[in-house]
RNA sequence: GCCCCCGUAUCCCAAUCGGUAGAGGAAGGGCACUUAAAAUGCCCACAGUGUGGGUUCGAAUCCCACCGGGGGCACCA
């Protein structure tokens, strides 16, 4: 009796069960040589799930389950990245409290999943909100104070004036933030910062260990960290003792150096015009520049402006005085925050040099070009020789820059220095809902850390979201802020800053291998047989902040002594984002589809098919204007169709093996291609083609049928190939079918299935014969034809001599066996 | 301003090494079944690869320029 395609009971009996029997949980301690540890970026629970999160999953999901068949000790866990700023405006805007928000939305979130049928080990399941979990955050913070990669400092941050909190660089997309868009301005504030830029190095020369990048994102990655090598080379100032220092990647130019700009933030501009005339004219120009946003800062339309300190610096190579100013293009922490500068090799320098009427002097002559003046249109900065450099002159770029600094370390002068873009990571937030930093401020003993046996120090419920000014919620809790200090057990005050939620997903991949540690956030062995991540999942959006941080960590911790490798993971892909209308489908802006409505009319594994089919996984995906209607329109009608297929032959399945027709030899080498070709296609996560191979076998068995076609033991090897090559992608419909041909143990346990590689070579091939670039002729020939047979056939074909009007040909290319290329001369 | 990616049929997308431009799907047309329709099954058509050059026996694929779309960086000394 062949029933339909009833998805809803299918879901309701498999997912059940699937959870029922635990199908999912992974061992703790797995073959080392047969584990897959897969990980997707644990998601952000602002209300259900959307299609962009249908999309993530069902590609991580699926790439699971295809691992898992292949006989792997397979962990993919799922968590909740449930710390940020949404919670708690919902608290704000309608009185909600975060951790109830939180939670809902979770539990729906889960239920969604659960539905879209992701094989996930719900063992291993936290939240970093809960204590239990962020307790093991500001553990990790207290290591990293100890080990002086955590510190406070007053430093001009990030400010966003809508979120009412400071940003990491990383979180300021063109001068806006990265969460509402609102234009970041400039606050002098005291913050906690990670000293990320100790990593530098490491961070960029390990990008290569992951092979499983791809070289975009390395080379974001490398650009964000920005590494320049040159040299620090130390200036005296004129009728002083004091000293500043430069960094410059081109320390062969010194001696074109005609002025000098220090940041105006630099502490040396106000001791160089303490008490002159100049010094109102510096505190004027600061609060010109402090009034400037970035945008404003760094358009490259604004002309740059700058001050005279009335003040000179020497030149260490030469002895020269060269006017000190103050200017807005550079930047105080970049590098020193002081420069030389050389107009005639460096473009800003030389736009400050006319704009201000300072004298321009060459001392890089480019090849080929004769020596004496130049008529200079832009700055020269490519390759050439030292003049007008004293004992230099003549001196190649490619070897100037090494020569000249060693120099300068003969002379006390300077020396090597690399110099990077990349900032230390600024976490301090002035929010609630995020970990609190587990650090107190004693009237007489000053900072000091938590001590370890008072962790978790947890996030107090009483509270006023909406604090004014700049002060953090945290702030207005006054029986949680005082408290006695550790040390001396005087008065004492809490940080009332939490942590960048940043910190949280920087390292909970190792969670999940030991979720239930209540003495260490994981411990070693644990981590090191399941680490490092074989395949993780997660959008580009996070090339800079995630991936870097992750990094980050990884690193200290392999420093700790807690985990043993450089990498967490070293195999990335990145898919791409599910829009609507060109925008990318997010809670924040109101852009989003949930799947209940998909789920409800096609199923899960007609919405997960159709997220695959959409195209290769790197590339965005618009949602269609005419929305879910499009699944019931192409994976859906497909999906009755493999059923319907299923149910008609079952019957046919059940009798014993029967001689072979040429009939059934053809399908069962379509049935073994097809397994060849779905095989690499998931291993290439080329889904969209995968279900098109399939599409194509479907076909071939409805046609198999109406010629005539019914063997049993083609048909069943047909049935059971098709649903063993589908089960990864559309989990329930197979294991509904798998059953119901008779099969006890679930088909996503079953082994992936093999081609017989004597089905899969082709005994004829079509030939192509071109002639003078054109196809003339096809014909079938064997697969193992030679190059001299080629050419005979192709010589008696009729249509060739057609073309070569019978003249033997001046040049023969043979691809054997497919293609045969004449080339006559007229 | 600099760098990277992408432009294939009406649409979404395929096309190992450069080797017959088309696998799959949508929409479109037709046939069968039906009193009719839906559903189902079968069949059909449609572009010469954004534009212009170049290399090659042969280019969607490699090179150059331009156009269009997307992304990144943007006073980094």
């Amino acid at each position: 009796m062949s029933s339909d395609y009833d998805f809803k009971a299918i879901e309701d009996r498999w997912g059940r069960f699937w959870i029922d029997e635990r199908m999912w949980s992974a061992p703790d301690y797995p073959d080392p040589a047969k584990k897959r540890y897969m990980v997707t970026m644990f998601p952000y629970p602002s209300g259900d799930l959307h299609m962009g999160h249908v999309e993530i999953l069902s590609i991580h999901d699926t790439i699971t389950r295809f691992t898992r068949m292949q006989g792997y000790d397979v962990l993919s866990p799922m968590g909740w990245d449930a710390f940020g700023l949404p919670a708690e405006n919902a608290a704000i805007k309608r009185g909600i409290n975060p951790k109830t928000w939180t939670y809902d939305n979770i539990a729906k979130h889960r239920a969604s999943m659960e539905r879209l049928g992701c094989s996930f080990d719900w063992d291993r399941v936290f939240y970093t909100c809960d204590p239990r979990f962020y307790k093991w955050n500001q553990w990790l913070f207290l290591r990293l104070y100890e080990r002086g990669l955590a510190y406070k400092k007053a430093a001009a941050a990030n400010w966003c004036p809508n979120d009412k909190t400071v940003l990491a660089n990383e979180q300021v997309i063109a001068g806006r933030c990265e969460r509402c868009g609102a234009e970041v301005i400039k606050r002098y504030l005291e913050q906690w910062f990670f000293k990320i830029t100790d990593y530098a190095d490491r961070l960029i020369d390990d990008l290569e260990l992951n092979t499983g990048w791809t070289d975009r994102l390395k080379m974001l990655q490398s650009n964000w960290i920005g590494r320049s090598t040159g040299a620090e080379v130390e200036f005296g100032i004129d009728g002083s003792d004091e000293r500043v220092t430069v960094f410059t990647t081109r320390p062969d130019t010194l001696w074109g150096a005609t002025f000098f700009v220090i940041a105006p933030e630099h502490p040396m501009a106000e001791k160089l015009v303490a008490g002159t005339e100049h010094e109102g004219r510096l505190a004027d120009f600061r609060q010109e520049v402090a009034r400037l946003t970035d945008i404003d800062r760094t358009s490259t339309e604004r002309p740059k402006k700058g001050l005279f300190l009335g003040a000179h610096a020497i030149n260490p190579v030469n002895d020269e005085r060269i006017p000190i100013w103050v200017a807005d293009y550079v930047l105080m922490d970049y590098g020193t925050g002081a420069i030389m500068a050389v107009p005639a090799h460096d473009q800003r320098d030389l736009a400050f040099a006319r704009a201000n009427d300072l004298p321009i002097k060459t001392v890089i002559e480019p090849p080929g070009s004769g020596s004496g003046e130049h008529d200079l249109h832009e700055a020269y900065n490519g390759e050439g020789v030292m003049v007008d450099s004293g004992p230099f002159d003549g001196t190649p770029t490619d070897e100037s820059v090494t020569i000249v600094t060693d120099w300068l370390e003969e002379q006390g002068r300077g020396r090597h220095a690399v110099s990077f873009r990349i900032r230390d990571w600024l976490i301090s937030r002035q929010r609630y809902w995020g970990t609190p930093i587990p650090i107190l401020f004693c009237d007489s003993c000053g900072e000091v850390a938590v001590p370890e046996d008072e962790l978790p120090v947890v996030l107090p419920e009483d509270v006023d979201f909406n604090p004014t000014g700049e002060a953090s919620p945290l702030a207005t809790a006054q029986e949680w802020v005082n408290a006695p200090c550790p040390n001396c057990g005087g008065r004492a005050r809490r940080e009332t800053d939490t942590m960048d939620t940043f910190v949280d997903s920087s390292w909970y991949f190792h969670r999940y291998l030991d979720a239930h540690n209540d003495k260490a956030p994981f411990d070693p062995d644990r981590s090191n047989v399941w680490m490092p991540i074989d395949q993780y999942t997660g959008g580009i959006t996070h090339a800079v902040m995630h991936l870097i941080y992750a990094r980050f960590f990884q690193k200290v911790l392999m420093d700790m002594g807690m985990v043993d490798d450089p990498e967490p993971f070293p195999a990335l892909l990145n898919q791409g984002h599910v829009t609507m209308a060109g925008k990318k489908m997010a809670k924040s802006t109101g852009n989003i589809v949930e799947p209940a409505e998909a789920f409800a009319r096609y199923g899960a594994d007609a919405a997960r098919l159709y997220m695959l089919f959409s195209g290769p996984p790197e590339q965005d995906f618009d949602w269609p204007a005419e929305g879910v209607t499009s699944i019931g329109r192409v994976t859906y009608p497909w999906l009755q169709r493999v059923w319907r297929l299923c149910e008609e032959q079952r019957d046919v399945v059940a009798i014993g093996p029967l001689e072979e027709s040429a009939l059934d030899t053809a399908l069962r080498k379509q049935i073994h291609r097809t397994i060849e070709v779905v095989s690499t296609d998931y291993a290439s996560f080329s889904f969209n083609t995968a279900i098109a191979r399939l599409m194509e076998l479907v076909n071939s068995a409805y046609r198999y049928r109406a010629a005539g076609g019914g063997h049993p033991g083609v048909t069943r090897e047909l049935i059971e190939a098709l649903l063993k090559l589908l089960a990864p992608m559309a989990p329930y419909l197979t294991e509904e079918q798998w059953h119901r041909l008779g099969h006890e143990g679930s088909i996503h346990l079953e082994a992936w299935p093999v081609f017989d590689e004597a089905l899969t070579v082709r005994a004829e091939v079509t030939m192509i014969v071109q002639v003078n670039g054109r196809v003339r002729d096809t014909l079938e020939v064997p697969a193992d034809i030679t190059e001299a047979e080629m050419q005979d056939l192709a010589l008696a074909s009729e249509k060739v001599q057609a073309h070569t009007g019978g003249r033997p040909p001046d040049r023969v290319i043979a691809r054997p066996p497919k293609l045969l290329s004449l080339v006559v001369h007229p």
